[in-house]
DNA sequence: CTGTGTTGC
DNA sequence: GCAACACAG
């Protein structure tokens, strides 16, 4: 191809791009969130701590590649955040660690022979497949506060194919934030002598922050097989609020938590 | 990738 | 408890 040809045209493309986007999203993205937008982008190590992270349920953990709120009623976190880059796509093929107790937990994280011959996988909130970046971020997330029991192909299917998309999407979109947990209601059934509870439903929300503003997409997914495609269960942040009883992006501005918590979005995540 | 079970020390 | 290996979705 002519180079003399396809710069300027690169260029034209470029430009038109950025004033078309600039006019679209001026509807639900104010100076407001550009001036924090602009101030999170200078602050990379502690954006996530500060600012994205949902109300506390129970107690906070802040480990070096993830951060999850402790519910000891339940033996498993309630919602575990973090952020996905796509440098941490790297490859590697570390062994398998065995689970530990969390020493964080003050309360005691649950043993993970809890777990043992109950019938379901000790499943990955933060998935180690997202942590394969270093040793120490993929040991970090074989910890029991880091699990919570999955029927077993639900956890190998329709969920394993949800985290995939994210890890499709981050490349797509250079970083992610993400926060999961297990629907957690009074009166589940529970699994070992420490009585983790066993969520009928996993919910996942996926937050993007650019330049041009917020995006975000969402699922509650229920905790069995399915060979359905994980879009159909997309719903609104407000409805796994409603659910949950947390309370996600408490330090976004009002006028944009609600733009974002209650509306489905799937076109532009979905296209490819 | 998501995991489990068995065998042997 | 841990290592090695086989196996399943």
């Amino acid at each position: 191809m002519n180079r003399k040809f396809i710069y300027p045209l690169v260029i034209i493309l470029v430009t038109v791009a950025f004033y078309y986007t600039e006019d679209f999203l001026d509807e639900n993205n104010s100076e407001e969130v550009r001036s924090e937008i602009s101030v999170l982008s200078k602050n990379t190590s502690a954006e996530i701590e500060n600012f994205y992270l949902p109300a506390a349920t129970g107690e906070i953990i802040k480990h070096k590649f993830y951060t999850l709120s402790y519910s000891e009623e339940n033996e498993q976190a309630s919602w575990v955040a973090y952020k996905l880059t796509k440098s941490h796509l790297s490859k590697n093929n570390f062994k398998r660690p065995y689970f530990n107790e969390d020493k964080l937990v003050k309360t005691k994280s649950a043993d993970w022979r809890n777990y043992k011959n109950s019938g379901y996988d000790r499943g990955h909130l933060c998935p180690a497949g997202d942590r394969i970046f270093s040793l120490e971020a993929y040991t970090e997330t074989f910890l029991t506060s880091n699990i919570s029991p999955q029927d077993r192909e639900f956890n190998a299917g329709i969920w394993n194919r949800l985290e995939q998309k994210v890890r499709s999407w981050t490349k797509k979109y250079d970083s992610v934030y993400i926060f999961t947990g297990g629907v957690l209601r009074k009166n589940l059934k529970t699994i070992g002598s420490e009585k983790v509870t066993v969520p009928e439903e996993f919910f996942k929300i996926i937050l993007h922050v650019s330049d041009s503003g917020y995006k975000t997409i969402s699922f509650v997914i229920p905790n069995k097989k399915s060979s359905e495609s994980f879009y159909k269960y997309a719903v609104s942040i407000d409805e796994i609020e409603a659910k949950t009883g947390i309370d996600f992006f408490p330090k976004l501005p009002d006028s944009i938590e609600n733009v974002l918590e209650n509306t489905i979005e799937l076109k532009s995540w979905r296209k490819k």
